[in-house]
DNA sequence: GAGCAGTGCTTGATATATTTAGCACCACTC
DNA sequence: GAGTGGTGCTAAATATATCAAGCACTGCTC
C-alpha cells in the first residue's frame, strides 16, 4: 500500500528502459506511467499491471500485492517463517528461480539510494 | 468477460440476500450493486470483487476471472533443475539481501501450484 | 548553433467507478 | 387508509483512472 511507485520505478531502471519503450511494449502512456511511479495514482487496473509485470518480467502477484490488491488464498504465505542458511534452506532451485532471483537481487540493490 | 453481473445477481438471490443486506455486510453501496448486477459496470475494484467474494462464499479469484481480469498464470516452465552454485553466481549477499530473497524465493514456489 | 530526436513530466480532457439522496413500489399494521 | 419499513433502481455528484498533447531539458549531428 505504501510506494508501489518506487518499485515500478526501480524495475523500470533495472532493464534501463525509458517511458516511452515501456509505452510501446505495453500500450500504457508514458503519461501514465510517470504518474504510477510517482505514487500518484492509487488503484491502476489489474490490466495494466498485468502488462507490466510482463514487461518488467516480475510476478504479475507481486504487483497486485504491492499494490495492495487483495491475492488469491494460496499465494497469501509470500511474507513470513523462520529460514536459516541459504544453500541449505534453498535446496537445489530451477533453472528459472534462479533467473527470478538474480532479477530481484538486482531490484534490491537498485532501491537504496 | 461478458456478464458477471448475471453471476452477481444469482449468486446474492441464492443466498436470498437484499441488495442492502450486502451493502451490510461488504460495505459496497446499494446502489453500486445495483448497477454492478445490471452491467452497467465494466471494471470493479479488485477490492470490492474480494468484499463480495467474502459476502456470497465463492472464490476471490472466480470473481476476477469473470469480470476479465488476468488471473495468476500457473509457473508454465517449472522445468528441470540445472543445478548451481548459486553464492558464486549471486556474489556476496547481505544477511537482510537474504531475507529478501527468502521471502521472494518463497513467493515464486507459491505462486505455482 | 540550428535542427532533431530522445528524455521525464505536467496539464487538460474524457471516461469510468463509487456514493448519496431520493424515487416508486410493495407489503403489513393500526 | 395513513404510516411504517422493506425492496430494487436511478440521477446527480464526486473521485479517480487513463490518455493526447505539449512543455522544458538534454545530447547529438551537420
Amino acid at each position: 500500500m505504501d510506494n508501489y511507485g518506487e518499485y515500478l520505478k526501480a524495475l523500470r531502471e533495472a532493464k534501463s528502459l525509458s517511458l516511452r519503450e515501456v509505452e510501446r511494449r505495453s500500450s500504457v502512456s508514458n503519461a501514465y506511467l510517470s504518474q504510477l511511479e510517482s505514487g500518484k495514482i492509487k488503484q491502476p487496473s489489474p490490466i495494466n499491471l498485468h502488462k507490466l509485470a510482463k514487461v518488467y518480467g516480475v510476478p504479475y502477484e507481486l504487483l497486485m500485492e504491492k499494490v495492495g490488491y487483495p491475492v488469491p488464498e494460496p499465494m497469501k504465505g509470500v511474507s513470513n517463517e523462520k529460514e536459516s542458511k541459504l544453500e541449505t534452506r534453498l535446496g537445489r532451485i530451477t533453472q528459472d528461480e534462479e533467473v527470478e532471483l538474480l532479477d530481484y537481487l538486482k531490484f534490491i540493490r537498485n532501491r537504496r539510494k
